[in-house]
RNA sequence: GCCCUGAUGGCGGAAUUGGUAGACGCGCUGGACUCAAAAUCCAGUGGCCUUUAAAGCCGUGCGGGUUCGAUUCCCGCUUGGGGCACCA
């Protein structure tokens, strides 16, 4: 009875699907478990045994929670919306919607191949309109909605309209509310609003005809597509994610997400406490407050000159007339560089001086004000106060424009560099003096508040995120406008549908594609004509698995309640400045007015690692068409080509299969070595471009979907990046076969009814702990070793018990659960291996025999024994003497140290 | 420049809390079965010295340190990968 994964595949696959084995509903009386994978986007190259990785991951790990009894949400569904596909529009015409479902569909075939146990009566795509409804409803709230500084949360704007009204609100007085027309308050509302309408410095990407977001850009290129981009003022959509700054980065402690990661998102949240400070200034006669930021107030003695950003609004009021001309040229030049070339001459200064002059309001000194591009508009204040002596950039510029250079710290030498570090004694610094710098940052801002010159201040890195796209293939904004005025539609206009257009291009006046689709309007307003960007339909989709049919609510109450969070979100780190903080960002604001009981989306996060492709190259002799294999290759001048790894069997060439492979090759001639040709390789990025790509289907097809699952699990930690090679998986194929010959043999199933000995069950036992420790720190790989070594073991062991088997059918199911389910009806089931339950077998475990053995090295001695993971005090205490004991004995000498772990080991070393 | 991470045989990788480094798999070598091959099974496999064996020595990126004992802890480097980058 032969092992044929393919009938065994197919067969169950069908009946999975058939039966809903996995089809999940609330369930009060079991525990629940929420397994989460970030949802692909579907390009059309289809699935690499890469993508797979955390899918597999998190698949065992739902099966293996199944088995623990817990009601496992696990879901799949598709991030639809997106450039590529209209990208692929406009070059071809074919409508997004057309392209996406076709990739969907290989998606879905290609997932289906590899046993996954997804709920698929949960799935959602973000482009679906009964989906993005509730992107556009939650859009509409946060429109509905502003910050509340005072209960730090986000309130209903209404609240907002009524403070207005009776006592007033910031600079807004009861009068002023009254006198207000329609379009001004609406103005002043778009100042409070968390999604927002407001003109902002955004990155525009030309060769894309759109905006993007912080993180979609990378080294002055778009992330997609690489085009440049540069800053351009315009009226946006955004979100006000600037006011959970704090939130965000306080609640990431209770996170159990990788350190690295963490880190990654405080770095770009970007908190600095400071002080913003009042200097006033002096142009042509007139007098204005500036206010900056600083985190170093103990420097002020040290301040010798002061900078604006260029967009700053302060530049055209400190310009003194004489200095406009110049100043006016600095600033067109500003304007002309692309975010790119700003980046490329970070090293080169500029500046203008503008003519105008601070007042140090401590010190009564009177500093010039310069204008530079090296202070950005959009973090503090747009203003800083310089410290060359103390501060790399402002000492570079004051060495560029030969301004003074003060060191206000006991011995700094800043004929060279200036002197960062937070570190040493005042000095020069009036009140300051004496006092190491750590106090006097201190010091330095109790003299700030308590003279009235300015106030403590955090201040955060990052910005609101842009939301408007001008695009077609997203989200349409549930906004018309009403006399100009922004006005959201009613809820019962939701899902606002894409309209049909003609074709996907910008029309000719650069607006957006939505300005081709006819009748663009609501009750006779304009409609909005942007879309929202990718992370929209991505922030929430993890609760709308919890309730993914409903028409009335994003979430029903009592879904929400059951589900609550991810408990386990696998995905890769590229979202970790994306994704993951929009995601957070929109639960915050969905738990502030009280549509989710959970502040944080995802409780704990793994971040798979990429799997690298391992590609093969030929060398070609420079000048001819003969190329020679790996081992010669030094004593001639080639090129390195890379070749299709189908090609290539264990590094050997297949000669012929290369003439045929291209044209140019079709006469190649070859030097060998041992009459071969042996290729070089090396580890890269898997790609179309490199032909090292491996399709998952191809591995299905030719060793099976539980070979695939174990082998991409066995291939090392999860969350470490590593390399693909086929040549391994004949070691996992191997185990499988070994594993099926355990309960048949060539006449059929043969497990038998017998007893188990002591042996055999000390085999299970040890494997039964191994995977229940393993699994729950994610260390797969080591799992599957176990898995190797106990079949092993029961294989020479000749044991085809029940007893033993069926238990080990159970363990193994999470992993290769085609194989476990054949077997496990075999084994006269009807019922699938999923509803077995791991506590019987666990119940059945005991501790091995406790065992004492001496061990002699590098003269010494050491004693170890293994005691029972539950002994007592007076055991450990009773095993402790007996050792040493027998250590003196033994080493006939001195005891040097006692180690004593209770319930693991003893140590004794002898000298 | 700053932050995070990693570095172990020919290869992917194991190693609990500091306690026999190299589990497991691949590859390779030899053997069994076979007319032969595939498949399967058995044995060996870090390096050096040695005819062989035993024994020994060296070995976890490099240099120091702590320790009876270091892949593991500390200090200083080298280097691969990732992130941020005028954030005052």
């Amino acid at each position: 009875m032969d092992y044929d994964f393919k009938s065994i595949e197919r067969k169950w696959q069908a009946w999975w699907a058939e039966n809903k084995t996995f089809k999940v509903v609330e369930d009060p009386s079991k525990p629940k478990f929420y397994v989460l994978d970030m949802f692909p986007y579907p390009s059309g190259a289809g699935l690499h045994v890469g993508h797979p990785l955390g899918y597999i991951a998190s698949d065992i790990f739902s099966r293996y929670k199944r088995l623990r009894g817990f009601n496992v949400l696990h879901p799949m569904g598709y991030d639809a919306f997106g450039l590529p596909a209209e990208q692929y529009a406009i070059q071809t015409g074919q409508h997004p919607e057309v392209t996406t479902d076709k990739n969907i569909a290989r998606y879905r075939e290609q997932m289906d191949r590899i046993g996954f146990s997804y709920d698929w009566d949960r799935e959602v795509r973000t482009c679906d309109p009964a989906y993005y409804k509730w992107t556009q409803w939650a859009f509409l709230q946060m429109f509905d909605s502003w910050y509340d500084p005072d209960r730090d949360q986000a309130r209903p704007i209404s609240e907002l309209v009524e403070r207005f009204g009776t006592t007033g609100y910031a600079d807004v007085t009861p009068e002023r509310w009254a006198a207000a027309s329609d379009r001004e308050k609406s103005d002043i509302l778009m100042n409070y609003r968390i999604a927002y309408q407001g003109e902002t410095s955004v990155n525009w990407c030309e060769g894309l005809g759109t905006v993007l977001a912080n993180d979609e850009v990378k080294d002055g290129l778009s992330v997609r597509g690489g085009f440049p981009v540069e800053q351009k003022k315009m009226t946006q959509w955004q979100l006000r994610v600037s006011a959970y700054a704090g939130r965000l980065l306080d609640s990431l402690e209770k996170l159990e997400w990788t350190d690295s990661l963490k880190e990654m998102q405080r770095n770009w949240i970007g908190r600095s406490e400071g002080t913003e400070m009042v200097f006033n200034t002096v142009c042509d006669g007139r007098e204005l407050p500036v206010t900056i930021f600083t985190t170093r107030a103990d420097t002020i003695y040290g301040v010798t000159f002061m900078v604006l950003a260029p967009e700053s609004e302060l530049v055209e009021q400190l310009t003194a007339a004489d200095r406009k001309a110049e100043v006016a040229e600095y600033l067109q030049y500003v304007k002309k560089k692309t975010e790119r070339e700003r980046i490329a001459e970070t090293k080169t200064v500029t500046g203008v001086f503008a003519g105008s002059y601070s007042i140090n309001p401590v010190t009564g000194e009177k500093v010039p004000v310069w204008i530079s591009e090296y202070v950005l508009a959009g973090y503090g204040t747009g203003a800083i106060m310089a410290v060359p002596a103390h501060d790399s950039r402002d000492y570079v510029f004051a060495k560029t424009f030969g301004l003074p250079i003060v060191p206000v710290i006991e011995g700094a030498d800043v004929s060279e560099q200036s002197v960062d570090a937070k570190e040493g004694v005042m000095c020069n610094s009036g009140f300051l003096n004496g006092m190491s710098v750590k106090e006097a940052i201190e010091a330095a801002k109790d003299y700030v508040e308590a003279h009235g010159l300015g106030h403590r201040k955090t201040n955060y890195r990052l910005r609101d995120a842009i939301f408007s796209r001008q695009r077609y293939w997203g989200e349409p904004f549930p906004i018309c406008y009403r006399d100009g005025i922004p006005t959201p539609l009613p809820l019962s206009a939701l899902p606002l549908r894409l309209p049909e257009i003609d074709s996907f291009k910008p029309s000719p006046d650069g607006q957006p594609p939505l300005s081709r689709a006819r009748d663009w309007t609501y009750g006779g307003c304009p409609l909005e004509k942007s879309t929202m960007p990718g992370f929209a339909g991505s922030s929430a989709y993890y609760l709308r698995y919890m309730d993914p049919h409903n028409d009335s609510a994003l979430v029903s109450r009592e879904a929400d309640a059951y589900w609550r969070n991810v408990d386990l979100y696998i995905g890769g780190t590229e979202h970790a400045t994306g994704h993951l903080i929009y995601s957070r960002f929109w639960n915050k604001f969905l738990y502030d007015r009280g549509f989710v009981c959970e502040d944080e989306p995802f409780r704990k996060l793994i971040n798979q690692g990429m799997i690298q492709g391992r590609s093969n190259f030929v060398y070609r002799i420079v000048g001819t068409n003969t190329f020679v294999s790996l081992g010669l290759k030094d004593k001639y001048d080639t090129t390195e080509i890379h070749v299709d790894i189908n090609l290539v069997r264990g590094d050997r060439l297949d000669l012929e299969g290369f003439r045929r492979w291209r044209p140019e090759f079709a006469d190649a001639e070859f030097i060998l070595e041992d009459g071969e040709y042996i290729c070089g390789w090396a580890v890269e990025k898997m790609s179309k471009s490199m032909f090292n790509v491996v399709n998952p289907d191809d591995i299905c097809d030719t060793y099976g979907a539980d070979t695939l699952r174990l082998y991409e699990m066995f291939l090392g930690p999860l969350e470490q990046s590593k390399p693909w090679d086929t040549k391994g998986i004949d070691g996992v194929a191997r185990f499988l076969k070994k594993f099926w010959r355990l309960y048949t043999t060539r006449d059929g199933f043969a497990v038998t009814d017998e007893k188990a000995t002591a042996d055999e069950l000390k085999v299970l036992h040890k494997l039964i702990a191994k995977e229940q420790e393993d699994i729950e720190n994610f260390s797969f790989n080591t799992t599957v070793s176990a898995f190797m070594i106990a079949v092993g073991d029961l294989a020479s062991m000749d044991c085809r018990k029940r007893e033993i088997l069926e238990p080990l059918c159970v363990l193994l199911s999470p992993f290769a659960p085609h194989i476990s389910e054949e077997l496990w009806h075999l084994m006269g089931h009807d019922d699938s291996v999923t509803a077995a339950r791991f506590p019987e077998y666990v119940a059945a475990y005991t501790v091995e025999d406790s065992v004492t053995y001496p061990v002699q090295f590098n003269g010494k001695m050491r004693f170890t024994v293994d005691l029972p993971k539950a002994a007592s005090p007076a055991e450990v205490e009773e095993a402790v003497r007996a050792l040493e004991q027998t250590a003196r004995w033994v080493g006939d000498g001195r005891i040097v140290k006692v180690v004593v772990v209770p319930g693991r080991i003893i140590n004794i070393v002898v000298k």
